[in-house]
DNA sequence: AATAGCTGTGCAAACATTTGCACTACTTGA
DNA sequence: TCAAGTAGTGCAAATGTTTGCACAGCTATT
């Protein structure tokens, strides 16, 4: 049998009193008695009410829904960062929807344009690798939804940030391999779009300052983060006439492809070529030689940020 | 400056016309002549329109909205089905709501709950390990509230369900290690609450018989899915008098975690004891020594019958 | 010329909730 | 006894959209 959902008004009817003292009454308000309030609240209970967000959101204009728009869910540092972004915002009854650019900028526009159409209360945004104008984003702003980026945030855009302080782990990254006897560091960056890409860089070229290290441009790659790209990047260091003795990564994912592909010329990665590498996904772990270092982005920090930021801009929105 | 959401009643005034017209214009009723629809449309597309969510669902108690609930984001499998969910319903408008149960049956039954009320039209669930029952789904259908369970459902509970014909791909991957000279073969299974347990030790029961080989109820063990408990029963079947030659894992993060364990005492998984696995996660591709053998689950394959599934019964519930 | 039928449009109610205003029935102070 | 204040409650409007009903103006049939 099918249960019809139980309303304001059939509390009301069945109290005997009208709707907009069971509204009051559910809302504490100071003006409704205590006997009064008592009765509804049990009722409601009794009946498992629960209010209608639709008609809350007519009102109010708010949907208690928060999107959350990145590259992929099945990488791990982001799944952890959902993890997070839930734990921060569900005690305040917040709900959150998910959306995979899959590091497409057309798909991040049409999710954006859909997420505008549910009307969500806030974004946090990891943008997609081919990101390189944000008129969407805009967008959201003008209809006065707030958005926070985080990690993978925008150059050149005026925006509420969150991102992991990557330079000084860099250089503690690269002591450690030069404490090893390391001489000859390459770097296997991101795509241009992404400020996580230049920290990376000015941390690679501090770094080299630094120690007095060796480089040379032919050591400094960019990669779009496809598999095929990853390992064509690491390909192309090893073919050099003297390839590096390590590999400072992008990310995690990027070092297992070019593990990958080390393996594939019967090279043994960590053995015969050092890998360093960001993110710390607890995955690489299990590996048999694990990347030697890894510098930490605190994924759930970082979510957790993010999330406090955007309810603290939702708040000061009304 | 704030841009205010556009509403019906804009395009009706700027037309000059009545909100009715506008709203049949918008949804192509045949009363409403070419020209009018032309004009409307022009401008609703000019303006940005989009419908208010809130004012349809209170009409018709739709809220474009679908529930998933699954145990962990981060597992491969999982975030491989979402994207096929994606997929699928977001041509027909619908968006996705994500909730992790993280194998915990109070989380679940609190994210349900917290679906209720967010009024979602239908909802996918993969139920963790900890669920033996399931009054909190029942409600949602007692709400008309359709749920389709997918991978991991219950057993002793009438529901749509999709899951992957295990039976036969266990046998496959047995045939396969028997082949190979392997006669010994220890299960790790997954916790009794879920089908996919019973399948895979019917599949693996049925093997032994069918292949003639020996096993013993050391041989046999089952896991709720924690990384420790993981490398725990391995550990165990590692100790015992007469070890396998070979372990069947519930699926890939079995594996990788009793592989871990093996590597901890010293046996190279995969050379020195053989592991065959479920789910097949492009991640474990990239391991040194792979498990020799996975039986395919088709995540997305699932997620697309799904979703599917739901959304028939969805239409099917107007 | 009257009737019927069609096309194109508008009115108003309904959906569930919130909230400003108003009202009643008290109590209190003068 | 009356004015003023207060506690407790109800009325009705408002939010944006959909939809049954009604109606005007036209054409076609008798």
């Amino acid at each position: 049998m099918l249960r019809t959902s139980v309303t304001i008004k059939n509390i009301a009817d069945e109290l005997g009193i009208s709707a907009s003292t069971v509204s009051r009454a559910l809302h504490d308000h100071p003006r409704i008695g205590k006997k009064t309030k008592e009765r509804v609240n049990e009722l409601a209970h009794k009946l498992h009410y629960v209010r209608n967000p639709a008609a809350m959101l007519l009102k109010k204009n708010k949907t208690m829904n928060i999107g959350v728009l990145l590259p992929f869910l099945k990488e791990e540092f982001f799944s952890m960062a959902i993890s997070a972004i839930e734990d921060v915002v569900s005690p305040k009854n917040y709900h959150v929807m998910i959306s995979q650019s899959r590091d497409s900028f057309d798909r991040e526009k049409k999710m954006v344009t859909s997420f505008l159409a549910t009307r969500i209360d806030g974004l946090i945004a990891s943008v997609s690798g081919e990101t390189n104008h944000y008129g969407h984003f805009k967008l959201l702003e003008e209809y006065g939804i707030p958005v926070v980026f985080f990690d993978r945030v925008p150059r050149n855009f005026e925006a509420n940030k969150v991102t992991s302080t990557v330079v000084s782990g860099v250089l503690e990254a690269i002591q450690f391999l030069v404490k090893k006897g390391v001489k000859r560091i390459a770097l296997i960056n991101g795509p241009g779009n992404l400020q996580a890409s230049d920290e990376r860089l000015n941390g690679y070229l501090e770094s080299i300052s630094k120690f007095g290290l060796e480089t040379s441009p032919a050591y400094i790659k960019s990669t779009g983060l496809t598999q095929e790209e990853n390992e064509q990047r690491m390909l192309e260091l090893l073919n050099l006439e003297v390839p590096p003795e390590a590999v400072l990564t992008f990310n995690d994912y990027v070092a297992l492809h070019a593990m990958s592909a080390c393996r594939a010329k019967g090279i043994t990665p960590n053995k015969d070529i050092l890998f360093v590498s960001f993110a710390n996904l607890p995955i690489t772990s299990l590996l048999e030689n694990p990347p030697i270092a890894s510098v930490e982005q605190f994924a759930y920090k970082m979510g957790e940020k993010a999330a406090e930021l955007l309810l603290k801009s939702i708040d000061s929105d009304i």
